[in-house]
DNA sequence: TGCTGTTGGTTGAGAGTTCAACCAACACGT
DNA sequence: ACGTGTTGGTTGAACTCTCAACCAACAGCA
């Protein structure tokens, strides 16, 4: 609390900063990115694609006929249509999702879970929630649990008011 | 609760995680992606670069003499050397940072950070830091502030145990 | 000196993401 | 029918990241 700007402590933001605050945003950044270089190091040593492609196949697999809208999948994965449009191409390459035209809007694509895609998810099920259980919920206490959704929900409606992002 | 592995529910891992466990970790992980989302592209908008950049400008503005090895800044920003090596060499083409031979072990690099590379930093300083404050800690209660901090060190120190990861 | 193993770092290829530009299909007012 | 605007989605280029291979410099020891 010593600097201001111009005089240092660029990251170390202390001047705009309080210290607790500070101390939760950094530790909040390197947790993030420790569990997810860890989720999508455990998906690609084990299946070979990272944990974005592991969320689209997922989605598609709790759907009505295994089959959503592209843009519906996208909000549901958090994805922007770009990404989901060059994923979705990755995943019809390996087989395991199929585009198809909406009959009623001729705009809409809608994407299906194939029957390999499905037993790819199966296959790699077990071993990805086991990483999740061991990354995040194994060092939280059960308190600590609940007050991370509070937290994460709280963190979610501040950046996305309309809740578009379900999930 | 109702099904196992082959009967869906593959990602909705309500065979594997608890209500609670599951509905914590959807929100972290809609909750982190959201966050680190809007960051990056408040960033990319404003300044240029991503994230993981500023973290290895603000990191190296603090350092002594603004200079940091090369496998010490990988690991207080939390990057491969690779990732880093990359990088570093993308602000060394903008001007931003050098790159020199350390003179008593001659493997190691140190970078440093030019005075152009400052000037960024505190130029982009103030927006980061209120997009830090807007996303993160301003939808959360003091309390919350505290739980998430200790919560985040929880996890971090599940993935890493050696705490090599500081910050 | 010579051999071996380890550490610090770089490189290039491949994969995923982003951004901007683009196109087709709808919706609506004229 | 004709414009205009909007919605749903795709494409290609640029960029970042990851992985594996690689190299140089050190350390230890015969």
């Amino acid at each position: 609390m010593t600097s201001g700007p111009g005089s240092g402590n660029l990251y170390d933001v202390t001047a705009w900063l309080s210290a607790d605050e500070q101390r939760a945003w950094l530790a909040w950044l390197s947790a993030t990115e420790l569990l997810m270089g860890s989720l999508d190091a455990q998906l690609q040593r084990d299946a070979g694609f990272p944990h974005a492609y592991y969320a689209i196949l997922a989605q598609l697999s709790e759907a009505p006929d295994r089959t959503l809208r592209m843009s519906d999948l996208a909000s549901v994965v958090n994805a922007s249509a770009s990404r989901l449009s060059h994923a979705i191409g990755k995943l019809e390459d390996r087989g395991w999702v199929t585009r198809a035209q909406c009959t009623g809007d001729r705009r809409v694509t809608l994407a299906t879970l194939t029957d390999a895609g499905h037993a790819v998810l199966a296959e790699q099920a077990p071993g990805h929630v086991a990483a999740v259980r061991r990354g995040l919920l194994d060092p939280l206490t059960p308190e600590q649990v609940t007050q991370l959704e509070q937290i994460c929900n709280a963190v979610r409606h501040g950046l996305d008011p309309s809740g578009d992002c379900r999930r």
